[in-house]
DNA sequence: AATACCTGGGTTTTT
DNA sequence: CCCAGGTATT
């Protein structure tokens, strides 16, 4: 490691930088906020600043965490760093997501919160399964109260770093009725004993725990961490919820060299716990902080930028921010009109034809969606056009049920506690354990205070068990540790196929005459050589639990089609955004639970669209959508008046053209825009709502007072949508969409008319 | 244990 | 309309 004080002008990763990168990698002492626009090469400072404060000997590799949200982050950023410091491993470097690093860090101070340092990382899947059993213990019945909902609270609760002893009394009116607070918060705890009982973690806890050590200076675990690292690095700073802000905050607190990367202007996850007011208060934080902008955008042409521009301008309490290029271009942002889903599809669909035809590759082409039920419009007009295209963020590799069923073996062999994986598998192939045995055995586990498999190792000691379940559950724990005894002595992947193989596992699927049996099998193929690349069964397990990735292989070209969320960080030649529709995009649902917070989000997600654009970005929407089967006539989303007009290239007045001569979509009778556009025909669409606090057009105030009755639909401020289920006098109860059943005054809500 | 029917729910989902 | 999950049926 070299120590030289003074960096020459020259080094190498200097290089190319512009003045304020410049500065946000050689500003490394003291609080660093660095606002990033989108392709603002952000990255390029990161791994910039990383090397430099190795260079300068300001800090050794051990002495630096560096925290992304993403796994693919993460790895770009230890990729990068390696190549800028001539190819070094990086492999023991603390770089890593906030999840990934916290487990490593919970592992070793586990027993601080009850858990061994093996503990299993359950998925949502399991979470929710586990959180229905607690519901069915205390007596809730599942279908009065949706499971869902509860999850929803208890993990909004961890998001915000609140262990069951510190959740602030609530509003009863916040809460699912009939649930009580009380019962409320006995589910909380009830759950987390659960999980500790089975020495498991679900995601949040892997923070929330750590915090929760934190939080305990007698532990003097948060003192060795701050003795540890001297230089955070954090990146998607916006995206941070409150228990990442805490602890970033504790581990930083020491001396205060935090460097944060975000740009408020790409927040797009406040609906997941993301606290955008985190960014927005740095300087409030760090009274002494260094504020850096990188405002010099690599990626897009001019037009691109200034609608984006334009565009992010409508939201206020931004930092502010001006992206700006030296990247001219004559290509405006195009703004097409088309008849319906269908008809926009085909639309993209040509329009890549012709792009490809240009010498542009199917993978510079994407199609962002603001919600993936509008993906199948294009699959089918992709396949019927014989465009190739992949699917970013379907089902994933480690979900399918093959998978998750290996997975059960392994996971009970690495940790005997798991009670989700031992009830996943115990009758997987079919061992005769029928229902009827494994409530039994879940009784008596109960009884004896111990998870299932402890629980099953002493009871086949006794005579409680019959014969039958007595003598498989028998070769079934001894088969359990027998792997286990092996797993030490052979390669990772020749013990897995040997469980799977002796389990009965593979031969069940090789027995199955169903068309996927033999995709499923290779699917497990797949699975154990994957393992090849782990040297413990730990390791692989952990890798899984927080690396849920499918592993890519580069194959022909292909278009990208992916929800707008999924973009982020993406950068294409043309993009496709198609569904700009008032409803669809700004998303109702997210205005009606969020107000014009959530159309701010909305906002920034068409932010977000734009600026993923190299050279060319096309929007589109239809003037009619089928949802839920049926046909509804559309409204232009408002963002697309929001664009300054000198950024755009309206096709629509084109389109009208078009349709006039019969010459597209022969599916589509015509006439309906013989006057059904109100706006059809002017050059300039009128602006839809100048204010955008106009929620939702289809609300109508009928004389609040006497109007409601049984069954009418109603919206509230607060709870959203819901259905009168009964009346008294001005009190009324309501069964809402989200919120679930509530008393609410009838003042507090207007009736829907559709 | 396998199959048929029914009901509810359908925005986004970094880990 | 279309899917998943749960319940009822055989």
């Amino acid at each position: 490691m070299p120590h030289e004080q003074s960096v020459t002008p020259s080094a190498p990763y200097l290089q190319g930088l512009n003045p304020p990168q410049r500065q946000a990698v050689e500003t490394l002492d003291g609080p660093v906020l660095i606002l990033a626009g989108a392709g603002t090469g952000k990255t390029r400072a990161l791994t910039a600043r990383v090397a430099h404060l190795l260079q300068t000997g300001t800090a050794t590799p051990g002495q630096i965490l560096a925290v992304t949200f993403t796994n693919k982050a993460a790895n770009e950023l230890r990729h990068r760093v390696s190549g800028l410091l001539g190819g070094i491993d990086v492999a023991g470097w603390w770089i890593g997501t906030f999840h990934s690093l916290a487990a490593r860090m919970l592992r070793r101070h586990a027993e601080l919160v009850g858990l061994r340092s093996n503990f299993t990382i359950i998925d949502d899947d399991d979470q929710l399964r586990l959180l229905k059993q607690v519901l069915e213990l205390q007596g809730v019945d599942s279908k009065t109260i949706n499971p869902k909902l509860i999850l929803g609270i208890i993990d909004k609760w961890k998001n915000m770093g609140l262990t069951p002893d510190r959740v602030p009394n609530f509003n009863a009116g916040e809460l699912p009725q009939p649930l009580t607070g009380p019962q409320l918060m006995a589910i909380y705890r009830n759950f987390q004993e659960r999980l500790v009982t089975l020495n498991a973690c679900d995601f949040g806890d892997l923070l929330l725990h750590l915090v929760t050590i934190f939080r305990d200076p007698a532990n003097g675990v948060l003192a060795q961490y701050h003795a540890r690292y001297t230089h955070i690095l954090v990146d998607e700073y916006q995206d941070t919820n409150t228990i990442q802000y805490q602890w970033l905050h504790l581990l930083s607190q020491a001396r205060h060299n935090l460097c944060c990367v975000g740009d408020d202007d790409q927040s797009i996850y406040s609906w997941r716990g993301a606290d955008v007011s985190n960014i927005l208060n740095f300087e409030k934080d760090f009274p002494e902080a260094t504020i850096i902008r990188l405002e010099q955008n690599y990626r897009s042409t001019k037009p691109i930028l200034a609608a984006a521009n334009g565009l992010i301008a409508h939201n206020k309490g931004r930092l502010g921010k001006n992206l700006w290029t030296e990247e001219h271009s004559d290509d405006l942002v195009q703004i097409t009109v088309t008849m319906d889903q269908s008809d926009e599809a085909r639309f993209v669909a040509e329009q890549i034809e012709s792009v490809q035809r240009k010498n542009v590759s199917l993978d510079e082409i994407a199609v962002l969606v603001r919600a993936s039920s509008q993906m199948r419009a294009f699959e089918e007009r992709f396949n019927t056009f014989g465009i190739s295209y992949r699917v970013i963020g379907g089902p994933r590799f480690y979900e399918r049920q093959e998978i998750r069923d290996a997975l059960g073996y392994f996971r009970l062999i690495n940790q005997h506690n798991d009670d989700l994986a031992f009830e996943r598998i115990v009758n997987v192939p079919k061992r005769g354990l029928g229902a009827k045995t494994i409530s039994d055995l879940q009784i008596a586990a109960r009884r004896l205070q111990r998870p299932l498999f402890p629980a099953v190792e002493y009871l086949i000691q006794t005579d409680e068990l019959k014969t039958g379940p007595r003598l498989t559950l028998t070769k079934f724990v001894g088969d359990i540790h027998r792997w286990l005894g092996l797993v030490a002595t052979m390669s990772l992947r020749d013990w897995a196929a040997k469980v799977l193989e002796e389990s009965g596992y593979v031969a069940m699927w090789r027995d199955d005459k169903s068309i996927e049996a033999a995709g499923r099998l290779d699917n497990l193929k797949e699975l154990v050589s994957a393992m090849s690349n782990f040297d413990s069964l730990g390791a692989f397990l952990e890798h899984v639990a927080l690396v849920m990735e499918n592993q890519e292989r580069k194959e022909e070209p292909r278009v990208t089609l992916m929800t707008l969320h999924a973009a982020k960080g993406l950068e294409y030649a043309h993009v496709f955004l198609p569904g700009w529709e008032e409803g669809l995009f700004p998303n109702q649902r997210s205005m009606d639970d969020s107000g014009l917070a959530g159309l701010e989000e909305e906002r920034r997600l068409a932010y977000v669209g734009i600026t993923r654009a190299k050279h060319k970005a096309t929007i589109t929407y239809a003037l009619r959508r089928q949802t839920y089967g049926e046909y509804t006539d559309t409204v232009p989303s408002r963002f697309i008046e929001e664009l300054p007009g000198d950024t755009v290239s309206d096709e629509r007045q084109k389109m009208k053209n078009v349709w006039a001569q019969g010459g597209l979509g022969a599916a589509v009778s015509t006439q309906r825009w013989g006057g059904g556009t109100p706006n059809w025909g002017q050059k300039k669409w009128s602006p839809q709502p100048k204010t955008p606090l106009v929620i939702d057009a289809d609300i109508v105030v009928v004389n609040p007072s006497s109007a409601f009755r049984v069954g009418q639909r109603v919206f509230h401020e607060k709870f959203g949508y819901g259905k009168v289920t009964d009346i008294d006098d001005d009190k009324l109860d309501v069964s809402f969409e989200k919120a679930g059943t509530k008393k609410v005054l009838d003042r507090f809500v207007n009736i829907v008319e559709k």
